[in-house]
DNA sequence: AACAGCGTCAACCGCATCCAC
DNA sequence: AGTGGATGCGGTTGACGCTGT
C-alpha cells in the first residue's frame, strides 16, 4: 500500500535549509502564495521536495510565527488542551495561531512532558504522605483517578483530564523558570528574523486568501498579555507541593469538578473526544470548527454515549475572554502556597 | 582544553486523509 | 465507486550547542 517517499528523487536535497534557499522559497510564496507545493520546487529551482517546502513554510517561515519563549499562558492553555485533545498538535495549534503544531510539540516533549511527571511525582509523594487528607477532600472517587493517572501523559480519560488539570495549574506556576532559560534560536534563527522582517511589507499587500487561513482560525489564545513581564518569576523552581498547597489545589478543582463527577465514567472511557464534540459545537456558532476529519469520526462515535455537561476547563478553554484571567487568578490563588 | 553527556529543535519519514478525475 | 496524486499530521531522528567533569 506504501506509497513510495516523495523525495526519492536522486539529487534532493535535505537537511537544514539556507538563507539563500528561504529567501527563493519566501519569494516564490510572495509572488504565488502557498499551496501547490508540487510545483514549487519546480518553478523555483530549489533542490527540494514539495513537502519540505511546506514544512519549512509553515513551521518556519510564514508571517505571524511567534518564535522563542512561550508565555505562561501559552503553556497553561497548551497544557490544558493536550488535556482535552491529547496528543493533536495541530489541533492545539489552532487554538495558539502564532505557534506552530511542531513548536508545540517540541515543547511538550521537551519541557512539559517533563515537567508534569515531576509534579507527578511530586503529588504521588504527596499521597503517600497525606492519604486522609486526600481521601476527605475528594473522596473515594479520586483514588480511581489518581490510579488512572498514574502516568499523568496517557492519553487522558474525562475523570483524569480534571486530575491533570489540576496538575497544569501548578504546573504552570514551576514552569515560570523554564521560560526564561529556554533560548529562542541560533545565528541561523536571526537570518530568519530578517525574513520575516521581509515579509513585513507583503503582510500588508498580500492577497487575502493566502493569510486567510491563518486569520480564520479560532483563537483562544489573547494577544500576549500585557502583564507578560510581570509574569516572570524570579526564577524559583518549586518541584513540591506544600500540603497546603495541595489542598487548595484540588479543592479547587473539587469544585469545578462537580458537574464532571456525576458523569458516569464507565460512557466515557477512551472517549475523551466528547470534549471535542463540545468545543467544536460551541466555536461553530462563534468560530470556525476546527477542520479536522479525525475528530469528525471520533465525534460520531462519542455520539451514542452520554453527553457530559461542561466541565469548568472546558468553560475556560471556551472563554476567550476568562482564559487568561482564570489562568492569572489561579496564580494569584496559589502563589502566595506555593512561589514561596 | 578536551571530552562526554544531555537538551533542544528543525527537519524527515511514513501513514492518513482529502480531493479531483 | 475506485484510483492516484497532493496535502496534512504525528512520531522520530540527528545535528548542534550547552554544561559538567
Amino acid at each position: 500500500m506504501g506509497r513510495p517517499p516523495c523525495c526519492e528523487k536522486v539529487g534532493i536535497k535535505k537537511g537544514p535549509w539556507t538563507p539563500e534557499e528561504d529567501i527563493v522559497l519566501v519569494s516564490y510564496i510572495q509572488e504565488h502564495g502557498p499551496g501547490n507545493w508540487r510545483a514549487v520546487p519546480t518553478n523555483t529551482g530549489l533542490l527540494r521536495c514539495s513537502k519540505s517546502c511546506r514544512l519549512r513554510w509553515t513551521n518556519y517561515l510564514r508571517p505571524g510565527i511567534k518564535r522563542g519563549n512561550f508565555t505562561p499562558h501559552e503553556e497553561g492553555m497548551i497544557i490544558h488542551l493536550q488535556a482535552l485533545l491529547g496528543n493533536k498538535w495541530a489541533a492545539i495549534a489552532s487554538y495558539l495561531p502564532q505557534r506552530t503544531d511542531n513548536d508545540i510539540k517540541n515543547y511538550w516533549n521537551t519541557h512539559l512532558k517533563k515537567k508534569l511527571k515531576k509534579i507527578q511525582s511530586a503529588v504521588d509523594h504527596h499521597h503517600q504522605q497525606y492519604p486522609q487528607a486526600h481521601n476527605n477532600i475528594l473522596g473515594s472517587s479520586i483514588s480511581d483517578s489518581t490510579t488512572c493517572n498514574s502516568n499523568p501523559l496517557q492519553y487522558p480519560t474525562r475523570n483524569n483530564v480534571n486530575d491533570i488539570t489540576s496538575h497544569a495549574s501548578t504546573t504552570t506556576l514551576s514552569l515560570r523558570s523554564i521560560n526564561q532559560s529556554s533560548s529562542s534560536g541560533g545565528i541561523y534563527a536571526s537570518s530568519t528574523e530578517n525574513i520575516s522582517r521581509l515579509l513585513e511589507g507583503w503582510m500588508r499587500t498580500s492577497p487575502k486568501s493566502t493569510n486567510a487561513n491563518l486569520v480564520s482560525k479560532p483563537s483562544l489564545d489573547q494577544e500576549e498579555s500585557p502583564k507578560g513581564g510581570q509574569d516572570k518569576d524570579e526564577g524559583c523552581d518549586h518541584d513540591l507541593l506544600s500540603h497546603e498547597a495541595y489542598e487548595s489545589m484540588v479543592s479547587f478543582d473539587n469544585l469545578n469538578n462537580v458537574n464532571a463527577a456525576s458523569w458516569d465514567r464507565s460512557s466515557t472511557n477512551n472517549c475523551n473526544s466528547s470534549s471535542i464534540k463540545q468545543v467544536s459545537e460551541t466555536q461553530s456558532s462563534t468560530t470556525p470548527v476546527i477542520p479536522n476529519e479525525k475528530n469528525k469520526h471520533i465525534i460520531r462515535a462519542c455520539d451514542i454515549t452520554s453527553t457530559p455537561p461542561l466541565s469548568f476547563l472546558e468553560k475556560w478553554l471556551l472563554d476567550e475572554s476568562a482564559a487568561g484571567q482564570v489562568l492569572e487568578d489561579r496564580m494569584m490563588e496559589l502563589s502566595p502556597i506555593t512561589l514561596v
